[in-house]
DNA sequence: GAATAGATCCGC
DNA sequence: CGGATCTATTCA
């Protein structure tokens, strides 16, 4: 990929959408974190109270009520007690959703990073990066690229609950 | 206060 | 398949 290909920053729009559509849109997107940048190959979606996967399932708590905020902005917890997930905030204030960024092609090395905790690990995403405005931030964002793809659907990773919902989605192939 | 489950990863 | 490792949330 050219560094040409990266375009246009997607704005608040883009992210105040249902969350499953945004989901599968955010694949084939590139991710700039710091030096970073990333094509995005695999998301999660999370919507709501009603779904139970949901961090926000039982409700508004200090850890998810960023999840209540505005779209575009990072939720960024820890998990296990050792890895941190990505998340950004969907939909509209006060509906409670986000997409779980699970898996990013590096564009310099070629690096595959497939899984959130390993995401986090490899570009030093940690607590302090929770709830920044990836729609203003100098230096994490996400922008339209020039890249086709395929994708299919699958059931949510790691959940015990919402197992029947297929929100997660991963890119098959790619090609310019 | 104590208990517990958790959107993961790695090594055996 | 279990261990690491810890915190947010729930329950008493």
């Amino acid at each position: 990929m050219l560094s040409s290909d990266i375009n246009q920053r997607l704005d608040r729009e883009f992210f105040t959408r249902s969350t499953v559509v945004v989901a599968q849109e955010l694949l084939g997107k590139v991710l700039k974190f710091y030096n970073y940048y990333g094509i995005i190959i695999e998301t999660e979606a999370y919507v709501g109270q009603d779904d139970p996967a949901c961090h926000a399932a039982r409700g508004k708590t200090k850890r998810t009520s960023i999840m209540y905020g505005e779209a575009g902005y990072s939720y960024v917890y820890l998990i296990y007690g050792i890895y941190y997930c990505l998340n950004i905030v969907t939909e509209n204030v006060n509906f409670p959703a986000a997409v779980l960024i699970r898996g990013l092609q590096l564009t310099d090395n070629k690096q595959l990073l497939n899984g959130p905790g390993k995401i986090c690990r490899e570009l030093g995403i940690n607590k302090t990066h929770n709830s920044l405005d990836l729609i203003n931030h100098p230096n994490f964002a996400v922008f339209n690229a020039n890249i086709s793809f395929e994708h299919m659907s699958t059931p949510r990773i790691g959940i015990s609950k919402g197992k029947e919902k297929l929100w997660r989605f991963v890119v098959l192939n790619q090609h310019n």
